[in-house]
DNA sequence: AGTCATTGCGTTACACTGACACAATCTAAA
DNA sequence: TTTAGATTGTGTCAGTGTAACGCAATGACT
């Protein structure tokens, strides 16, 4: 035998307990969106040995609904709590995944897969999207893979990525962009205060366009779901902009039928 | 042994070769919508036994894309080729479905479903919605169960409905809805050649609410995607309104941004 | 020929949008 | 301490789109 370290506790249960204990088939990713720097940025991890990088995921109990198991594997993977998330697509093509990347996974610990084992056959995976506040959340380990990282969503066509999340990944976003009138994303991708500019660049950067400072603002305050505090934020070399918050109940309200406009 | 009627060979095909030909705990649902008499319809099956109404659906052969699975279980069960179908949920919940229900129809045939068969465990449902032309369709025999019928939107909300599949309708009522500026709805609900107030009335039942005639007709033509035609409709005791026709291309390329509005 | 519901085409007041102007503010450099 | 440069707060105005409604024309039925 070489020597190989450990297997970690939550990868010896998928491979002796898996069978046994989640739906054959089904698999659950997730898609974490976090706002920093002007930028839309996404949760990755450095998948250890293929230096690929993936979205955080896992499986459904046998007796568990399937959005409960999407809170629960953020919340085991990621510590993530009390999140916005929602279901967006499935993914179901034959070859999606590549099974060996599991084999290599588990050999480099010196174990191995059995033939035929229920992780390495066809699974049909749900992606859900998450919307979380990135000042307020610090990147600890994973249980599985080891490194976590948030990357641009500029960069990320760049990397190199596992099975097929790079498509999983746009399919997100395409979503998030479609739906952008019906989504929580400013009360969720922003800090509890926030400044009017903050706001729109986080439009900004989802609709991918600039768009005009003061009709953006208008349009902003005429929906009547923020509140203006009277803080501003100091720091630039320049007039510092008021903090505002959301209006949560006007926030919701206004969602159900939609933040309409021309953006 | 009792005299009952033959076991139809698809219900005996699920039963011997379920499990071998089917991927485990997923099936497709299909919320089929037509529109006629001023009215959105769903095509539903009288679940034979249990005297419920249910969706038509099926499963996912083992190496099959879930997409192509669907074309292919609408295909079989209806006879319908070509046709627009979006997926627009997933149903997991636990105990979404009703085992006992698969062990009636089977026993009505004097067949008895195994213990822990393929077919009774746990199933996750991927919905999907289709959107045909009424006129150009006529009902024929399910394969599995027998009768199909027509049913007015406001009509199944009265209906017993199998499993969750009220639910299910309700989602896909929804999503059309929210997704109204972006669905080539009036080009797949309605014949090749329609009126203006035919059109006018599609929207209005998807939306549930009266839409001003004039302002409907200039929003419409606005869009630049009809084509008029020299023919008038006859037939009421009025006057007669000009067909028209879908400018596919326009059509499709309007779509992509979204037919906005304020409807 | 007259009735009546429905359709084609049009008008007006109003709200919203896009584009842009100008003063106020804040930090850093002079 | 003063000034420069960038950014924000607030406002204006013309053009577009929307909501609401008017009126004549049409076609089957009486």
């Amino acid at each position: 035998m070489s020597k190989s370290p450990a297997l970690p506790a939550s990868l010896k249960q998928l491979l002796v307990k898996g069978n046994e204990l989640f739906l054959p088939g089904i698999s659950i990713d997730c898609v974490i969106f976090g706002f920093h720097e002007n930028t839309l940025k996404l949760l990755l991890l450095d998948s250890a040995k293929s230096n690929k990088w993936t979205l955080p995921g896992g499986f459904v109990l046998k007796s568990e609904d399937i959005n409960d198991a999407a809170y629960r594997v953020l919340l085991e993977r990621t510590g993530l709590n009390d999140i916005y998330l929602k279901q967006f697509d499935v993914f179901g093509q034959p070859n999606r995944t590549d099974a060996s990347v599991h084999k290599t996974t588990f050999e480099q610990y010196g174990s191995k897969i059995p033939k035929d084992h229920w992780m390495i056959q066809r699974f049909v995976s749900v992606g859900y999207f998450a919307l979380i506040d990135y000042t307020n959340f610090s990147i600890q380990n994973d249980p599985i893979n080891s490194v976590y990282d948030w990357k641009g969503i500029e960069q990320v066509k760049h990397l190199p990525i596992e099975h097929d999340h790079g498509a999983i990944i746009q399919k997100a976003l395409e979503s998030l962009r479609t739906q952008l009138a019906y989504l929580p994303i400013g009360k969720n991708l922003l800090p509890k205060k926030f400044t009017m500019p903050e706001l729109q660049k986080l439009y900004e950067t989802i609709l991918n366009k600039p768009l005009d400072r003061r009709n953006f603002q208008r349009k902003m305050l005429g929906f009547g779901i923020l509140n203006k505090l009277n803080e501003t934020r100091k720091g630039g070399a320049h007039k510092s902009p008021f903090l505002y918050t959301f209006n949560d109940k006007k926030y919701q309200k206004a969602l159900k039928k939609g933040l309409y406009g021309s953006w």
